[in-house]
DNA sequence: TTCTAATCTAATGAC
DNA sequence: GTCATTAGATTAGT
């Protein structure tokens, strides 16, 4: 189990009382301390990888900013595998791509309910032989989508506004 | 803000086609649902809202306890998806981009401790000029964000183990 | 390039 | 307090 993990935690937890000062006087690089490293949930990666799979707690952004400069060192070089390498290195899900039947469906049902709970989530990830978290993460982004579109609009009519202004000021 | 709420609406007011038959439920157009009006406390916004507060502060009750009230009083006239809309037509808090500084300091205080108490929070928000408010929150997603990658290096120990078994029982 | 799937996390409300 | 879910901001794939 995480019993292991999470004894670690309690037993520096344990300690009686700190400050603020004591805690910043303790030295974090101490080896103990680093490298405290998670198991990152990668469902749809099947097979072991040949790496370690292990990103460090915050080391999300040093482990970025070294892979962008090897991508663009081998730019040249980069073929599939090695993009699918990356991928799963990175650990992001490869990008769904929805049909347009399903996109028909959840559209039409945007239109209704564009907040469906999970019974209605579970249904149409049923229908539409989709993961539930599909779903829930396409409903996520056509609501911010639209809420973009509105602002936008708003923009525009700001913009339009004071347009007029300016031309009846002319007048 | 509430140009997008009000054309939220507009929108179910079209009443297209119902694909999925639970959606039928919710019925938004009753007239009865809308302008109702809850003024909520919200410091960060910057005007007041233009309808009368309706509900104050008076006698034993405080506001969030006569809203509480009131809520379950039009529960029933109250789908979900309204009240959220109503809540964000409200307001949200913007949202805060803590600073790496900040984070750097909240996350070597998380690592010694995650549940800090009111004092060392306080002290927190002193020295990183945020509210309290703000820390404990951050404190809260924190411990939310370690126990979900508990859970996920766990239910990737599982799969390991069930990968490892049939791997034994081909051989 | 634009659009959008995916990710991360601050904020919120239910319990 | 936890927990699920949201919005907002961003990253990155097609």
């Amino acid at each position: 189990m995480a019993e292991s993990t999470v004894s670690c935690i309690r037993q520096v937890d344990a300690r009686p009382v700190f400050t603020i000062d004591r805690i910043l006087g303790l030295d974090l690089n101490r080896p103990e301390l680093r490298n405290i490293s998670v198991n990152l949930y990668r469902p749809w990666a099947e097979s072991e990888p040949p790496q370690q799979r292990r990103h460090t707690i915050n080391g999300g952004h040093d482990l970025k900013t070294k892979i962008k400069e090897d991508e663009f060192k081998y730019k040249q070089h980069f073929s599939e595998s090695y993009r699918r390498t990356l991928n799963w290195y990175i650990g992001r899900r490869p990008r769904t791509a929805f049909s347009s039947s399903q996109i028909e469906l959840l559209e039409s049902v945007f239109l209704v309910n564009s907040y469906p709970g999970i019974d209605i989530r579970e249904e149409l990830a049923q229908r539409l032989l989709l993961d539930e978290d599909r779903i829930q993460i396409w409903f996520q982004n056509r609501r911010a989508k639209l809420k973009r579109s509105h602002r936008e609009s708003q923009f525009l009519m700001v913009k339009k506004t004071i347009a007029n202004l300016k031309d009846f000021e002319e007048e």
